[in-house]
DNA sequence: GGTAGACCTGGACGC
DNA sequence: GCGTCCAGGTCTACC
């Protein structure tokens, strides 16, 4: 089965696929030689499906050799939408940044938008997997948990989605500590899990009920930006820079995700290689109001140039 | 509100 | 091969 998605121009699937690391995180697999990627999914009807995103004249293409039923169909149309952006609109970020020499490149690579999971539940674990440790060992923690607690692809079980939130709310602790290896985060994406899927440990047996944190609202939820990070930091496992990086991911980019690497861009930037802090990152960017995250994370850095 | 120490893993380094 | 040190954000206890 094959859809054509429309995407608002202007629109570049490479530049999605390669505005950060999320595609190099299971389930995802690619970039391929035409920057698009392979992603296996959960639908909701329970059936585990995989779907390759490919660049088309207007859009993309996605490709399933799954036949889907029409609700089917919409659930994959409106995950691959969110996914990439399709619908998202950056020319008030492409005329903020015409005065500025270092994000010149921006509109016309069509910059902005940033590759997202399915789900929001998804994007959040992903998250607190970044925290604290190399990107290596995130993409391990990740590869380890769609391993072990994802559903498998029924024509190729080696394939699996990455686990729903009732899946890992009924993992055991132990389990997501010593196999997945998450160390101290485990509590954290399981109390995540949980809280989400609603299930309530009794007596050492798991028992999954609705669950009373509706992540999946806050993806269209309108909310002002302080009170989606005030949310978002209520999230155990995820502080001021997990939450920054998620407002991103979730159109607001009025914050700057301040991590060690910002420190050392900003330092060879602006500060001749001196030690910079959390208040030198946050002042060089002030000036770029609700752009702020997207000016940082798209500047041309110096210190890419060396 | 600010700060120090603990948390866990993997990589670099020295022996 | 083994042991030690360090980097990487967040949480908790304490002031």
């Amino acid at each position: 089965m094959e859809m054509m998605l429309a995407a608002r121009p202007p629109f570049s699937l490479a530049t999605v696929v390669n505005s950060h690391g999320w595609v190099q995180l299971a389930p995802f697999t690619g970039p391929d030689a035409e920057n698009g990627f392979d992603y296996v999914l959960e639908l909701t009807s329970g059936r585990v499906i995989a779907f390759h995103v490919g660049a088309a004249a207007s859009g993309v293409r996605v490709f399933t050799e799954t036949a889907l039923t029409a609700a089917e169909h919409t659930e994959v149309e409106q995950a691959v939408t969110w996914m990439l952006g399709l619908d998202m609109d950056f020319s008030d970020f492409y005329a903020a940044t015409r005065h500025e020499p270092k994000l010149a490149h921006v509109e016309e690579q069509a910059q902005g938008r940033l590759l997202r999971s399915a789900t929001l539940f998804e994007n959040v674990v992903k998250t607190i997997l970044t925290t604290n440790t190399t990107w290596g060992g995130t993409k391990r923690m990740a590869l380890e948990l769609v391993n072990t607690f994802g559903a498998p692809l029924p024509d190729d079980p080696q394939r699996r989605a990455f686990p729903t939130p009732a899946r890992l709310a009924a993992a055991d602790l132990d389990t997501l500590q010593k196999t997945v290896r998450l160390g101290y985060r485990a509590p954290y994406v399981l109390e995540l899990a949980q809280r989400v899927a609603g299930a309530t440990e009794v007596a050492g047996a798991t028992q999954v009920a609705g669950g009373e944190l509706d992540l999946e609202e806050w993806k269209t939820a309108v909310l002002p930006t302080n009170e989606l990070r005030q949310r978002l930091l209520t999230l155990k496992g995820v502080g001021p820079y997990a939450a920054a990086s998620l407002l991103m991911l979730m159109g607001h980019y009025d914050s700057v995700p301040v991590d060690s690497w910002a420190f050392k861009l900003v330092s060879y930037e602006w500060y001749d290689q001196q030690p910079v802090g959390r208040a030198e990152v946050e002042k060089a960017f002030a000036d770029w109001g609700q752009w702020k995250g997207l000016a940082y994370w798209f500047w041309d850095w110096a210190y890419h140039q060396q």
